[in-house]
DNA sequence: AACTATATAGTAATTATTCTTAATTGTCAA
DNA sequence: TTGACAATTAAGAATAATTACTATATAGTT
């Protein structure tokens, strides 16, 4: 469980990205931020409108979803790796891995500084400029594998 | 540049995986194979489809699409990992790992018997059925760097 | 209070994926 | 080799996801 005080320094963080980069803070942006932090799922931008409708009902769904391209833009979010589908939006800019179920395709955060530090190949350092390192795990999760 | 003879030995296990499913090896999906293994840019069903058409001028889309995903279900591809673009898919099965690039979108596969043999954390194993790990580097390309 | 660049709602267009149907085809067993 | 049957196909249409457009409204500043 996160803090209070955690929330409020990612909010902080929001308002001071948003100026650095002559972005307007709207309610509107407001609510869809606070609405990604308090996402535990990685949602997508219609499941992130369909939360956000019920408080600001006449807010448009191309709002929500370009207000969440704007953020991953701007480094306040990221976009999930998925599979084709709808893209994913996950608050949580900590280096962190993922573990994907194949069945229900949930996503499940997880930190592991063995995994952060891992080096890459100079095959690989040597052609390209290396910013982000991830693993994706994949498998069943708890609930699947009963099935 | 693969062997030939790797080549023939993909066709042979496309096949038999084939069969054991009950499958029928009909001229597209055999078509849609070659196509796939002759790829090296993880390719979307729309581009398999175009190259495709090119020599079965009256196949229609929806059977070049339903035949990748049939292909990813019983394991002689794999869909590769996006970001809400495009399914992309990957016909190589061996363990191998992902660099990608942020601004051009292109994929670039990898081997690394390091990353290959990193260790679950027990938090991970404990909870779910780990199947496949992977390691998935961001960054810029060789082309994109000098922009 | 007014100005101005940016953001918004509402609508429309585009792209990607899946479904439905009737006709066709591969496979297997006689 | 042939016939029967179940799987697969093409084609069109439906659905889902994304992006684009524009007149109006707003935040941030003067």
């Amino acid at each position: 469980m996160e803090s209070k005080l955690q929330q409020n320094k990612k909010i902080e963080m929001f308002y001071q990205r948003s100026k650095e980069h002559g972005m307007k803070i709207t309610p509107q942006r407001t609510a869809i931020y606070e609405e990604l932090l308090k996402a535990k799922d990685h949602p997508t931008a219609d499941d992130i409108y369909k939360r956000i409708v019920k408080k600001i009902p006449n807010i448009s769904f191309d709002t929500v979803n370009r207000t969440l391209l704007t953020f991953s833009k701007i480094g306040i979010t990221n976009v999930v790796e998925g599979y084709g589908q709808a893209k994913r939006y996950d608050p949580d800019m900590d280096i962190h891995h993922h573990f994907r179920c194949i069945h229900c395709g949930s996503i499940i955060d997880f930190h592991s500084s063995e995994f952060d530090n891992i080096t890459v190949p100079d095959e690989i350092s040597k052609q390209f400029t290396v910013i982000s390192k991830k693993v994706v795990l994949e498998g069943l999760c708890s609930k699947c594998r009963k099935g």
